[in-house]
DNA sequence: CTCAGGCGTTAAAACGTTTCAACATCGAGG
DNA sequence: CCTCGATGTTGAAACGTTTTAACGCCTGAG
């Protein structure tokens, strides 16, 4: 079952030294090409298959990236991965993802993992501030849609309070003064950015800061918003918000699912918002109005800076990306004043 | 920047020897506490992190499992890894994913590199019927979602057949003559099983194989849908299908969404049936009827599966789970004949 | 006082690669 | 005929861990 061929079998197979076999795997230009026929065909006959392991430990180096994402389930983040193996294939490394599903203890662990595999770097959307202070282990980190706290990495992110902004200005030009924000945990550095963004365009609009209403969430999937329409539709009518800006598409999602199963209508009901402009938005009950974030882009870049992490005088940047506002049908203007 | 600590030095800046370093480690209740806290104290002090590689090479084995999956940016995909992942967990394993993103090329590299990485166990939905012949490499593999073609391993699916007909039977029985069936390319083994299905549908209604129009597409996502719509409208209206059969939920919401945009209604003029009941189905422009499959479980059993390989007396199982039609909106009567 | 036995620790041998310096072999140039 | 350089191949050391068998020490029983 295992009789785990090595390189010395497949030596004294062919009848050359493992040195040999190990060029032929590395360097084939160096051996003479009768040699080298030879050494290949007893690879085949055997069935030799590398020990990355081994490779591994010698070389010190690892062919692999990983990325630890946030919410495999959140299409977001896998158009994010997308460009992250894009870029790392053209690096000639391959991609890894691990699911921290929001956990903490989860993402603690799959760090470790990957500290001990010894990949050549590690990309990461941290589940809160703490595990964004993740200490330096000797492998290259860089956060993604996260700005670093102190500095200490790189980074790749959105300008989230730009986007929080975008969204409420156009609520509030569309002529609501009660809107709600739908999400949480607020220990997501995200929705904090996005909320600042929201208050900062009640401000500008000279609206006093109670014309939002927070609804805390306790994650950002569909349910959620489910969830968070029911206790929305509870409020009396004379104080229930006209707008909701979600914090991201799987919220708005659920929200909008529910605002359908309860019998209020989109937008005239309440005008809502998502945030990511993931594709089913647009495919979505109502199509959604949403924020975009170049992510492809995010990822690639993230990869990109990653890579240049062991250069001798590397210095840690932070690249940041604007968003931009796509309307749609859940926040057309139908309502008579 | 990477003076590499390892074993010895934590040995010696403990003052003792790196097998009782290796003991605190792995068995730690071998060693006296006084040494034990010292040589802790010494990991600490040295920012030591264990060299899995290193590990690895002397123990031949790996803690990890990998699922090489078709599609990351399907939900349907991302809930199945959470089940592989959940069952992992409890075995004591953690879940690396690869994305071959329907590539043969990109899954071939990516099951080379998981059989160099000696990863304990394989879990794979293959590109097509060629990949699913890889040869046996020494790493057990086990098929999800796909029945193996010579039962040379263990595999996890759910009979496509079976919801092919369900699907179809459901159109037929509300009064549909002219369907079309949305999917491809062919080489994908789901795909021809759930026209298979579709097929039986119709003999078993006693309706002509003219009734079923196939469209094929180049693969399964959004945009192939959208495409799809687009051809399915240029139709001439006396020989537009009145119905349409998709392989996976992502093709009915693009066909869904290229509908709206062309000002037909559904189900009015076209009903849709979409494969898989991901979550967004229900979320959508107008609630997909859908075929579900137990996504979690079939993960979930696939991984089980994969670690009994190894059990001396191991013999290869195929499981195959039931689908189920869930009805919405989207299939809705409401045409008078 | 001796000896058996338990406990904690250790030296050394693996694991399968890569790499480096050294070594043959051979043809050409002196 | 000898030397030289080029070309191809090799032996052995190293990578960082786990593990096995052996070791020294101590205690308590005889």
């Amino acid at each position: 079952m295992k009789p785990s061929v090595g390189i010395r079998d497949v030596a004294q197979h062919a009848g050359v030294s493992n040195a040999t076999v190990s060029n032929v795997l590395n360097r084939p230009d160096v051996v003479a090409p009768a040699t080298r026929q030879r050494v290949l065909a007893a690879i085949d006959e055997l069935g030799f298959v590398r020990n990355e392991s081994a490779r591994q430990l010698r070389a010190g180096r690892s062919r692999v990236l990983a990325y630890v994402v946030l919410d495999a389930a959140n299409p977001f983040f896998t158009d994010v991965a997308r460009g992250v193996e894009d870029a790392a294939r053209e690096a000639g490394l391959a991609l890894f993802l691990c699911n921290s599903a929001s956990d903490g203890g989860r993402e603690r662990e799959y760090l470790e993992l990957l500290h001990e595999q010894r990949v050549e770097g590690i990309l990461i959307t941290p589940v809160d501030a703490e595990s964004a202070r993740i200490a330096e282990r000797g492998t290259p980190v860089v956060l993604v849609d996260r700005e670093a706290p102190d500095g200490a990495r790189c980074s790749v992110a959105v300008d989230d309070v730009l986007g929080g902004e975008l969204a409420v200005t156009h609520l509030i030009e569309n002529g609501h003064t009660r809107i709600a924000m739908v999400g949480g945990p607020l220990s997501i550095q995200q929705v904090r950015d996005r909320r600042a963004g929201a208050m900062r365009a009640l401000t500008t609009a000279g609206l006093p800061a109670d014309a939002l209403t927070f609804l805390e969430t306790r994650g950002l999937q569909v349910a959620e918003g489910r969830n968070a329409g029911e206790r929305l539709v509870g409020l009396p009518a004379s104080r229930r918000p006209t707008a909701a800006f979600c914090a991201n598409d799987l919220l708005a999602l659920g929200l909008l699912q529910s605002m359908t199963q309860q019998g209020l209508r989109v937008p005239d009901d309440l005008a809502v918002v998502g945030y990511d402009d993931i594709e089913f938005a647009a495919a979505a009950a109502v199509p959604l109005t949403s924020v975009r974030q170049p992510r492809e882009q995010l990822g690639r870049t993230a990869a990109q800076l990653l890579l240049t992490e062991n250069e001798p005088d590397h210095e840690h940047r932070h690249v940041k990306f604007q968003p931009e506002l796509v309307v749609r049908a859940s926040t057309a203007i139908k309502r008579r004043a």
